[in-house]
RNA sequence: GGCGCCGUGGCCGAGUGGUUAGGCAGAGGCCUGCAAAGCCUCGUACAGCGGUUCGAGUCCGCUCGGCGCCUCCA
């Protein structure tokens, strides 16, 4: 299999299976429910790991929660409450909604506030090394030590402004490694640097590397994200000599109204509302129909026609197909082993009618609940009795009553030649 | 301004330089009391202009247009 790698902007080819892969997404920073653009690299992580561990890897899935930042401590100062409590609840919020995806947790999904002893001790390794520096109570990265800075976003050295400004920084492209505890800040911990907290980047290699270790195969996230998060992720571990992700995944981001969907340009959509509008099949059904790697559109027509398509694969269960050719497993995967093209792939799911086949195909999306045929309750089938038996006589009035009173129960009938058929309305 | 991605039929969206993507919507037909689903048929599209080539959606250049990052953001 290979996969686009940001870093080298080409396609890098995976280790032959079986073997490790390992693999740490970046997850949300907690503080509000996410929005449906945050399921994204969820989704992607899930399915690349289904897939992987289908083709004879074996696979470790790391998805952090970034459970402290500025974020955190501004909202709750915004709400009035503690900011513990503030992530703690948006913590459940976001088990709940991804819960809802129906595809499983990834193998660990470490919080930065749980990782505070391996981030500090990161931290003091940089220091010790010369690569950061101690100012005031906070550390700060040293951005001139790092040659290589700007090699993954693509920016020259010389070029870059930070616009976080601070008088403690020797040099304005320096980022924070831990910050120092600030009065509207009700948490912080201990350090030997005084009580504080992470820097935004930081909690990120800790993290990889604590489970991972100092290299691992892929590393995932919004393209967002390129600049200056992963940048100044790969500069604190590479700056230890740490070989650090091999493979940068960057997922390209939901737009809405041909912007980005973003908390801070408040277009967004929560993951809670889509799933409760439309349903997790037919917005998983949308995450297959673009490539991961391009930013997609995303409105009430994607998702009608996710939607459709998800009937359309659902019917393949239920009704009685015309006999088609034998439908080839290497087609579907020579899709996903290319750069996991999983819109290709969905076209070749959509040609088959072998049911083993595409059951198969679509637990690997957390789909295969498309292939659950639907059991009609008794008093469900006894109505459809009732208007079979409406139907022979040639009671068409009466049928038709029957019918509506299906529908309103939330069922479909649907009449063959040789009887009929209950599906449930959704 | 710098770095990067992209422009395919009404819509979404694949596409190693040379035979059909697939789906949604729409039209006609088969089936049917009606309906739904299914099945069959129907679209000769690749932003524009040059160039390379026997041949380009697919490579090169330019132009136009869209998006992202450069600041918190999946």
């Amino acid at each position: 299999m290979r996969l686009y790698d940001s870093l080298t902007r080409g396609l890098v080819e995976l280790p032959p299976s079986p073997g490790p892969i390992r693999i740490y997404v970046c997850g949300s920073t907690v503080y509000q429910r996410i929005h449906v653009g945050n399921s994204r690299p969820f989704v992607l992580g899930m399915w690349v790991r289904n897939w992987l561990r289908h083709t004879g890897y074996e696979v470790t899935f790391v998805h952090n929660i970034t459970d402290v930042d500025d974020k955190v401590y501004a909202e709750a100062v915004e709400q009035g409450v503690p900011s513990r409590q503030l992530s703690e609840r948006a913590t459940a919020w976001f088990f709940e909604d991804t819960n809802d995806l129906g595809l499983g947790r990834p193998d660990l999904e470490p919080r930065a506030t749980e990782t505070i002893p391996e981030i500090v001790q990161f931290i003091q390794e940089l220091v010790d090394g010369e690569k950061a520096y101690v100012a005031n109570g906070d550390v700060y990265f040293s951005v001139a030590r790092f040659p290589e800075y700007g090699r993954l976003s693509g920016a020259r050295l010389e070029e870059m402004i930070s616009q976080e400004t601070s008088d403690l920084k020797q040099d304005q492209r320096d980022f924070a490694l831990w910050k120092s505890q600030k009065p509207h800040e009700d948490a912080a911990w201990d350090s030997p640097w005084g009580p504080g907290r992470p820097g935004w980047h930081i909690e990120c290699s800790a993290m990889a590397e604590k489970f991972l270790g100092p290299e691992f195969e892929i590393h995932g996230g919004g393209n967002d994200l390129r600049f200056p998060h992963h940048e100044n992720e790969l500069a604190q571990s590479a700056s230890l000599g740490h070989a650090f992700a091999k493979i940068w995944m960057h997922n390209g981001m939901l737009e809405l109204d041909q912007a980005k969907m973003s908390k801070s340009l408040g277009n967004v959509v929560t993951l809670r509302n889509v799933l409760d509008v439309w349903g997790r099949e037919s917005l998983l059904v949308f995450h297959l129909s673009g490539a991961w790697s391009k930013p997609v559109d995303f409105d009430d027509d994607v998702m009608q026609q996710a939607s459709a398509r998800a009937d359309r694969l659902r019917d393949v269960f239920r009704g009685i197909h015309q006999p088609a050719p034998a439908g080839s497993w290497e087609r579907f995967s020579d899709a996903l082993d290319d750069d996991f093209n999983t819109p290709a792939a969905l076209a070749v799911m959509h040609e088959w009618r072998d049911h083993e086949l595409l059951r198969r195909a679509l637990g690997v999306f957390g789909l295969k609940s498309l292939a659950e045929n639907d059991e009609a309750p008794p008093e469900v089938a006894a109505l459809a009795q009732r208007r079979q038996a409406a139907r022979e006589v040639r009671d068409f009035e009466e049928a038709d009553r029957l019918r509506a009173e299906l529908v309103e129960a939330g069922w479909e009938m649907r009449d063959e030649t040789n009887g009929h058929r209950l599906v449930r309305l959704r």
